[in-house]
DNA sequence: TTTGATAGTCATTAATTTCTGACTGATTGA
DNA sequence: TCAATCAGTCAGAAATTAATGACTATCAAA
């Protein structure tokens, strides 16, 4: 859309959709496996967690991996600059909630 | 919804919406009144504008206040608790953009 | 070798959000 | 007094997002 830098409309962006605030908080605690997101998380679908996954991949929030071993599966993991905005959540939480 | 007091979930709610995030930094240079919103945010409507403010309002993020002087008109101002978002967002940027 | 699990895609439908245009009603300036 | 501005509301249409169900393909265990 616009050009404007805006930090809100940037993390807003960021995180858009219905599934994506659960999904990062998921990944603080380790690695997100797709069929195990499905049943984590409640009322959500396959399509809508399978585009929140691509999105915040494409973002660079996570990283997907492929496991080359025992099970061959594929991981997703919270990145750099994922773990970047945990303690702006937490200020944020103790600011407000 | 449900109950998860998430920063994440609580920020995305109360900012949600096409438009509340340009009012917001709108907000931060001054007060803002309602024809004036109209014509600054470029692409925006009435209906839409008046439900962001209503929200934002009940959010206690900004105050609505009838000046009742000279020209008598409506004010929405930033309010304590939506200043408090300031520094968080300043943050953000530093950090991601 | 058949069953179940993983990790998806795709087309269609449903639900939600946003926009448009018409309308209201008070105030103010010429 | 007439026109314009301000600050909206409302119903319906359009656009955007999310959900469903069918389908694919690989892998592993029984």
């Amino acid at each position: 859309m616009s050009d404007t830098t805006c930090p809100v409309e940037g993390l807003l962006k960021m995180f858009a959709g219905k599934w994506k605030s659960q999904i990062f908080r998921l990944s603080v605690d380790g690695p997100l496996r797709f069929n195990a997101l499905l049943r984590q998380i409640e009322g959500s679908n396959k399509q809508s967690i399978a585009v929140a996954l691509k999105d915040m991949e494409e973002q660079g929030i996570l990283e997907k991996v492929v496991v080359t071993q025992k099970p061959l599966h594929i991981e997703y993991n919270l990145s750099e600059k994922g773990r970047a905005f945990v303690p702006i959540f937490q200020q944020l939480e103790s600011t407000f909630f």
